[in-house]
DNA sequence: TTGCAGTTTTAGGTGTGCCTAAACCATACT
DNA sequence: AGTATGGTTTAGGCACACCTAAAACTGCAA
């Protein structure tokens, strides 16, 4: 599961990626990585906001580019370059975050726009400087992990939050800097990343959350949160 | 001279800018300003590294969107609202090369090709709180001074170095950093921003400098400079 | 005044990345 | 097994920004 990293990082492909290759491999990573499912062409195009023949055709360029795996009608995969490609994206994209917000004073959920647009004009001296002046963070601010200068990735033992059973003691690891809703729900129920609360109630993704350790008969008001925010969201379960 | 400012900065244009209607933009502001020549037509191809017939192209588009005045085989100019959108992308190259150099240990000569890519990428926010992180200098690391934020622009009063006759003692105050050689030479000299130097000789735009004080007699070694490199600094007359 | 040289514009064409509409395949259901 | 329903791909186009080659204009000079 964990990616695979080449010795000397990226090569060939790196350099001749445009803004749209770079997102796309991007996507798929992320969408591979966060669901666990397998890509498909419908939900790349739903998630970058393109059309299905602009994702077959991006497809067969990326497949020409030796970025994806991509037999007509089959399941997207990124292939070693693609996911080296789609790393340094993620490198670039969690270090510009971390440093809006620690130096340019940025609110966690205003950093994802101006990083998304950022990430495709930086030099990897820039990431590398950047990198050593934020002395080396291991996660960005909304939990997420960042790769190392090789490429490389730890993950944490997570899982989406809309997938936790009833019951379960959780503590939140990551949230999705590109779903608003998601921050935005997080900062009205003062609930910082590294809280650990309980899952009170679930429906169908939707969740309810208490603060941990409250047990039983005391009345406290859950915090309702709906699938597509629950969705947004990995935690660690406790004990 | 110094362009008129509308009160509320940049609108529409602005917003509708493609990167490249951005560099267009500023080249024709920079030839314009640097040179005090009109601009023409093959200048900005040049300039830009593109054909002459994309510029003619261009020209009509940027026209069409108010941003140059252009009748055929004329010079081209811009207009307000022209050299506002200008102006910001000079505020913001300045802005972020003063950054590189201050917080991420980039050299002076190294800035220039980084602050190219990233002006086109930040928003207004990014811009306006860089700004303040700086203290809100007045000039880059080069010399060159910093529009405001409503895009005002104070010029000291300089010549550009080609043109200054023999045996002037002037300060050096700018220099442009999209040309690495006029860097490079003020590094291996050891002659930086600020420096008073005497004009011993000139030879139809190449100079040779002195330290400034030395009178006649002494046999000091002059820094010879080609019209090139000259062409790419001003400096302030002394007395 | 006419002609020529150089600049500028028109004409036609390329590559990238996106779109809609229409054809196509693969699977799930009856 | 046969067919409907969806996801996927082909077909045909558009906008941007660039190119080369050829035509058109300007203005200086014989």
């Amino acid at each position: 599961m964990t990616p695979r990293t080449s010795a000397q990082g990226r090569s060939t492909a790196t350099h001749t990626a445009t803004t749209s290759v770079e997102d796309y491999a991007k996507t798929i990573y992320g969408l591979a990585e966060w669901d666990g499912a397998s890509v498909t062409a419908s939900a790349l195009a739903k998630t970058l906001g393109v059309s299905n023949p602009s994702v077959t055709l991006m497809m067969r360029k990326m497949a020409e580019l030796g970025l994806v795996e991509h037999r007509p009608y089959a399941p997207i995969a990124l292939t070693d370059a693609g996911r080296q490609l789609a790393l340094a994206m993620v490198r670039r994209h969690r270090l510009i975050e971390t440093w809006l917000v620690r130096e340019l004073g940025y609110g966690w959920d205003e950093v994802h726009e101006e990083a998304e647009r950022l990430e495709h004009a930086v030099s990897e001296t820039f990431v590398d400087r950047l990198d050593m002046r934020l002395g080396h963070p291991r996660v960005d601010p909304h939990g997420d992990p960042i790769p190392g200068p090789d490429l490389t990735l730890d993950y944490p033992e997570t899982e989406l939050l809309c997938r936790v059973p009833a019951a379960a003691q959780v503590r939140l690891e990551q949230v999705d800097d590109a779903v608003p809703d998601a921050l935005l729900a997080l900062d009205t129920h003062r609930v910082p990343i590294g809280a650990q609360v309980t899952v009170t109630a679930t429906d169908g993704g939707a969740v309810v959350l208490s603060p941990a350790g409250i047990v039983g008969e005391q009345a406290v008001e859950g915090i309702r949160l709906t699938h597509e925010i629950t969705h947004a969201m990995r935690v660690s379960l406790i004990r």
